[in-house]
DNA sequence: GTGAAAGCGCTAACAT
DNA sequence: ATGTTAGCGCTTTCAC
């Protein structure tokens, strides 16, 4: 259970030479606020010698470095604020000592861990991977670490996903949408951790949000297809009682098409999306709706069925049907016609949200309500 | 920077009815082994008004349950140790005080933080982001967190992130393949830290190892075509040079081939796997070698493009050219024609490491030199 | 079964 | 710029 072990090897092979010097490694540790009974000299007191312990700890670098703890916690969090003697003192009984900061105590005694907290529905999702990937690369960078949490697209799970997340003291924590349980906002509104609400704009929110509005994207989708003269659309959708932001976007894509006078046809499957359910929704689609030529789809997964499906039936795309998807994903270019779709940037916002929790923990006020708007691109490929 | 400061709140609001019933909350803490002078009744100390805290601790729980904080812990950790008349108390004090551990706390006194750091390449992956979703599932159940690093294929990055990983004192360490830099290698086999590796089997490992053989998946594709009748085969794959996993299946494709007899062209492309790879490869590979009647890709990104590049050369797929992927992804089986896959089980791997992981931590020994063969499945579907 | 005591390794207010 | 000091909130012996 102890850990780092290692490090009192190294020691082991140091020790002869640390003699020599005269220095005495793993000593009498501070006994602050000691009993006055029976401190009288002689009486050494087994110093860490109780429990399963790290082996090299601040105050191994302190001695060896000829420096309080202190001044090594300051280097180490604060390098230029400690002479350039001392530091390099540090550095070396860092680098000879093979330190490894103990980021758990830190965090006591901070009340605040470098953890970040974030909670997507799924990694398993392409997007919220790109987010997680992004801002995982960018939080790296001022040594922030990453704590993932997935709740499967349901509020409870998030809720509790939550209450764990605030044991670790995060320096933040980073929800997906807009949309939690009521104790979810309570538990957060009362507590002075930064949270960042990522891809969904355009409702109440807790602290800062980063993403964009889904209605939008379904608008540019409907108009993008009218424009294209299609007048019988429809909008093949997987997951949407669960995946609110896909309604969102559905329901953008509805409004923006009876604004132009337009009806459309929503069809949905319940399943997650994939090429499969695409497929299957489109050929249901065909059948109720045979007019149908133009098709927006909740995702490119669901677009690519579309077009595997459209293929076997012999349906031209896009002469006879246009489609068009949201995401771009890896495949979405390469397809048989290239996809068009909507290219919202994950990476942005995961870059973003990293930024914004940096500049928070730099001191810079939490001028709450912040909200960014990272929109999204129409690419219009040959599929429409 | 304060957290669950909103437990303060409810407990303001509650203020009136506690002190009814006599109790005083946020009182005077131990005053553990404190110095004897000015210890005069009536010299009250300021307790816990110093730095910014946590609102309600274990302490205040025990104190309005009237017991001792350590039968609170004892209660959390092990419920049934207690007796019935104390647990009940602790947890109704639980609810209505709205407790929520510090875990940071927990973690530095018990030397080994409920954290597993999980360090892929990256989540961007597919196989890994299955994985990491089911092992995150898995240890939730066992309130364990996950702490998640990417390598981006780098080394180095690993072993940075290890080094990181470490100063959490994690519950397990979890890294994916078998091959890590010496200094990797060195920090973690001196320390007690389970370490699982994933994705990888066939070399030598630094504790468990759960995955399974690549170079069995290359065998099993070769195999298969050969079985179909090919006799000109070419094996399209993406990113070798990073990805070591990627190159053993390879590796293992044209080894088996050879000993039936059968020579294959090795096809590369730097960039990572992409159906666009994939098309470029296929014609490059149909260009500079035209008799080529058997392809197997490095992943199902890849054979898609192939798929799709084949559609628009005219190929007919299976007549003219077998291809088979390596993943199953989503929207393998939707292909037209519907993609022969080799089906690695990313989740039963995660499924397995947190077994593993919750194991040790139940006090199982290590066992060390664990291996679990996931094993992996040929699914023969329509383009081979 | 329960409680008192003693830290875990670090940070940060304060003093110098 | 550096050191002194007093905890952060919890776990874990060890008595009882």
């Amino acid at each position: 259970m102890g850990f780092m072990d290692n490090l009192k090897q190294v020691l082991e092979i140091e020790d002869c030479s640390l003699q020599h010097k005269g220095l005495i490694l793993l000593s009498q540790r501070y006994m602050g606020g000691d009993m006055s009974e029976e401190k009288k000299p002689g009486s050494e007191r087994p110093a860490r010698q109780r429990r399963k312990m790290q082996s090299i700890t601040m105050m191994d670098v302190a001695e060896y470095a000829k420096v309080s703890p202190s001044t090594v916690s300051l280097y180490l969090r604060r390098p230029e604020a400690v002479s350039a003697g001392a530091g390099s003192a540090i550095a070396h009984a860092i680098d000879k000592l093979n330190y490894v900061p103990n980021l758990v105590a830190g965090g006591l005694a901070a009340a605040s861990s470098r953890a970040v907290s974030i909670i997507v529905p799924s990694v398993r999702n392409a997007f919220f991977a790109e987010t997680v990937a992004a801002m995982q690369t960018a939080l790296r960078k001022e040594r922030l670490q990453v704590i993932l949490g997935h709740t499967e697209y349901d509020e409870r799970e998030e809720e509790d996903l939550v209450r764990t997340a605030l044991s670790w003291a995060p320096a933040a924590i980073v929800l997906t949408g807009l949309s939690h349980s009521e104790t979810t906002r309570r538990m957060l509104s009362k507590v002075k951790v930064p949270v960042i609400e990522i891809w969904e704009l355009g409702g109440p929110q807790i602290d800062a949000a980063i993403g964009f509005h889904h209605d939008q994207v379904g608008a540019a989708a409907a108009r993008h297809l009218i424009q294209q003269g299609r007048r019988h659309l429809a909008y093949l959708g997987a997951r949407m009682h669960e995946d609110r932001r896909a309604r969102l976007r559905c329901d953008g894509f509805v409004a923006a098409a009876s604004e132009a006078g337009v009806e459309v046809n929503v069809v949905q499957h319940p399943a997650p999306s994939s090429a499969e359910a695409g497929a299957m929704l489109l050929s249901e689609t065909m059948q109720d709706f045979p007019q149908t030529d133009g098709i927006a789809c909740s995702n490119d997964h669901v677009a690519l069925g579309v077009l595997f499906e459209c293929e076997r039936l012999k349906i031209a795309v896009p002469d006879r049907l246009a489609t068009i998807g949201f995401g771009d994903l890896s495949f979405s270019a390469a397809c048989n016609p290239p996809l068009s779709t909507i290219r919202p940037s994950g990476d942005l916002i995961g870059k973003e949200a990293a930024r914004l929790i940096v500049e928070h923990m730099a001191g810079k006020e939490p001028d709450s309500q912040t909200t960014i708007d990272t929109r999204f691109t129409l690419l219009h490929r040959r599929s429409s």
